[in-house]
DNA sequence: ACCCGCGCTGAACAAGTGTTCAATACTCTG
DNA sequence: CAGAGTATTGAACACTTGTTCAGCGCGGGT
């Protein structure tokens, strides 16, 4: 068998499927819909992935494969998340926001593994302290993941072409301005805050 | 007519049409559930509504209309937003990622809020300087939206109910104190990231 | 009293959905 | 070359989808 090649129409299938995924949503793609941009007929589908579910979940187990391939435990484990093809980028929006199971995962070892990494950083003196460092790692990775889920606004309001290149660095730069600065320059929101909260 | 009372059937589908437009995503919703859940027969939302997507609209603009009917121009407009009921915000984080027409509209205007707001702070010396206003602004406004977007895997990871304010509020201290004292203590991936990004 | 208009419904329609199945084309093993 | 096994298909099935339409009950205006 030939099924570690991966030009097979099996693998075309998936990639059809990731894209028309991602586009539309889940719901919204058709099983005849992507076996047409396969160019096959929608009896292989099922043939190979055994229903449309099965389809998404090979999709799922395709993209964290992909992602999870590169990037050793320590390293930021959201360069390769946000380098991610586009298609993928788009797919793994709508698992995130559909709530798939793989997705969640994904998002679980993300968290987990920035966790680690500010921690050491804050060893090491290139992060600074947090009063709770679960909170922080959670909304960091929701923040770098943010413009992947909005990137069609980010990139309509930052340039021409959405998802292009040269617009996500002007808005990763943007961010990491505010990350190394800091944005505000006193603590009265923080301190409005903290008083507000209290309860 | 009573139709400014609201709480005729009209109001009842278009409230059970956003749950489950939040929810279960535009595409993967059927007028016959949400006409099951409004106690009515199906026949009546399109009697109303004209048709789906005329339902779909009526979301958007009661979504909208709510939030801009608080809020003068100056203040930080994203407040109303995440401070608005659950379903309502499902339906954004959907309608956003759709790319609604309505959402888009919304988007841009939060950022231009913000970006004039984020203005007059660095007038007053409350906000430091950007190198770019409008990047920072997009970001920024991005940022504050991805708890909303992703609020499910937050709200997993940060505590035991979702959507919770106490769970919120932990998450959003963490990104306050980010935002005034900045997460990383020097510069090393800004620099890092402007040598890349030359090219 | 009439009946017009409005909210509302049940039944139906055509189109599209995911999935099944028997049958064909293909490719490699013996 | 024969044959087993896989890839692939067209046609069909049962079902759901959004939408249409004739008709019901009922309140208010003339």
């Amino acid at each position: 068998m030939r099924s570690a090649s991966d030009l097979t129409a099996r693998a075309r299938i998936r990639d059809a499927a990731l894209i028309r995924f991602g586009t539309d949503g889940i719901a919204g793609t058709s099983v005849r819909a992507v076996a047409a941009d396969a160019g096959v007929s929608p009896a292989l589908v099922v043939h190979h992935f055994g229903s449309k579910e099965g389809l998404r979940q090979a999709c799922d187990d395709h993209v964290l494969e992909g992602i999870r391939s590169g990037g050793e435990a320590g390293t930021d484990a959201l360069g390769e998340v946000l380098q991610a093809a586009t298609p993928v980028r788009r797919y793994l929006a709508r698992a995130l926001l559909d709530g798939t199971a793989a997705a969640s995962t994904l998002f679980d070892e993300i968290v987990d593994r920035t966790q680690q990494w500010l921690a050491t950083g804050e060893e090491e003196g290139w992060v600074r302290p947090a009063s709770d460092a679960r909170a922080r790692a959670v909304t960091y990775v929701s923040w770098l993941l943010a413009p992947l889920v909005l990137g069609d606004h980010v990139g309509r309001l930052l340039g021409g072409d959405p998802a292009e290149t040269a617009t996500a660095v002007r808005g990763a730069r943007a961010g990491l301005e505010m990350l190394t600065s800091g944005l505000f320059a006193d603590d009265r929101w923080l301190t409005a805050f903290n008083e507000v909260g209290e309860r």
